[in-house]
DNA sequence: AAACCCGGTTGATCCATGTCAAGGCGGCGG
DNA sequence: CCGCCGCCTTGACATGGATCAACCGGGTTT
């Protein structure tokens, strides 16, 4: 019986290629190996907002459906590991515990899209700004097992405008928040795409969060 | 061997009733049979953003998780239809083809946060009133089998305070964007809870949504 | 090295929505 | 029937963030 090890290629996409298309049928589930890169929604005039980020070992995709509900862009070099749909489906309808696992994948990813409606519907642009890094930090944290540590250094893998579009802001007012954070010494910079939160806890309060945002893990 | 007849229950809530409180342990999931619930979480300070609205057919909990997310209020009397946990997860196991429909619920739902995020970051007020009561129109005209009509009339659910939860707005806002939309023709109210959409490819205009809504099934 | 571009910063001003406050309407209990 | 209470509306004013515009700095092209 074929396995999942059986039927993956992998796909590497450059910063700014788009991977898929809203709306473009999608004949392939993937996950991501290394890279980053968001999904977005555009309005007919432009507007548009970043409905998820990937970073490594998130799921694209969902088996059952055709086309594909956003837009799917690089934001660094990225590597996916990609199964076509249709032998993927019919391992999943064979090793329920495939679908097990996806539904719990799923469960979460929508835990965090509610999550950010919490902060996109009521944080002031300031919270927005400290909830994004703290997410970052978080899951660059992860990433690199340093979980616990109260100081944190990451890159921010995002320009201004793409963090405007997550947070549903203008470019200008992020440059603005981060550099009152900056000023207030919530943070620090060294260039402007690395960051280091000398005291998470802080950066937590700033973001409003009353939980730890799953930090102390 | 027991199938979902064999361990349902029912349980009923009056307007008002908190089905589950946030962070408590949850050991039921359950689908609603009739009447309307909101999820919403809260801010330690107050700030509260609905993420969910919980209509007939729809379904709450989570397999394989302890606490609830957010909270559970009932804003009509409701009915729903239940499931002890443990005997749920179980019959899961043994059935793959009810995890292969909650997977797919879920994705639905998904799909759901994700637009919510976009009208949450990006719609101004007007259109964040006539994406909402587009949606209610919706959900009320697959109700009652009455899809596809140019002309729509239903009864909202949901106060003024509850519409401005589930949009990031104040009820002030809401109620004059209301206002406004009747001046313009857009909608009519017979009272404070009747809407009439006269012509329901306006109020989508309106919504500046692109698609029509997944109104013309 | 000059010219240019891209991403970012900062300032000045504007405006949509929030805030605060007063009142209206309809239902319900006394 | 009256008065109260919840829900809603409307007005006046305040303000956070958007918009418009100038400029910066570093990398790349010519």
């Amino acid at each position: 019986m074929a396995t999942l090890e059986d039927i993956k290629y992998y796909r590497s996409f450059e910063p700014g290629q788009t991977v898929v298309w809203s709306g473009d049928r999608m004949d392939f589930v993937a996950s991501v190996v290394s890279g980053i890169a968001t999904l977005t929604q555009t309005m007919e005039d432009g507007r548009r907002q970043m409905v998820g980020l990937l970073l490594p070992s998130d799921f694209v995709g969902r088996p059952g459906r055709i086309g594909a509900a956003y837009d799917v862009v690089a934001v660094t070099p990225i590597v996916m590991c990609c199964f076509r749909k249709k032998p993927f489906e019919d391992l999943m309808e064979k090793t329920p515990h495939i679908a097990h696992r996806l539904l719990e994948m799923t469960l979460d990813e929508l835990d965090a899209a509610r999550e950010w409606m919490l902060v996109l519907g009521r944080k002031t642009a300031r919270e927005k700004i400290a909830s994004l890094l703290a997410i970052l930090a978080r899951r660059d944290a992860i990433l690199h097992n340093t979980t616990g540590r109260r100081r944190l250094s990451f890159d921010l893998p995002l320009t201004r405008e793409a963090m405007a579009d997550y947070l549903g802001l203008t470019l200008e007012t992020v440059s603005r928040q981060i550099s009152a954070l900056k000023k207030d010494g919530v943070i620090t910079l060294e260039g402007k795409r690395h960051v280091t939160v000398p005291d998470m806890g802080r950066l937590l309060e700033e973001a409003g969060d009353d939980s730890d945002g799953g930090f102390l893990i």
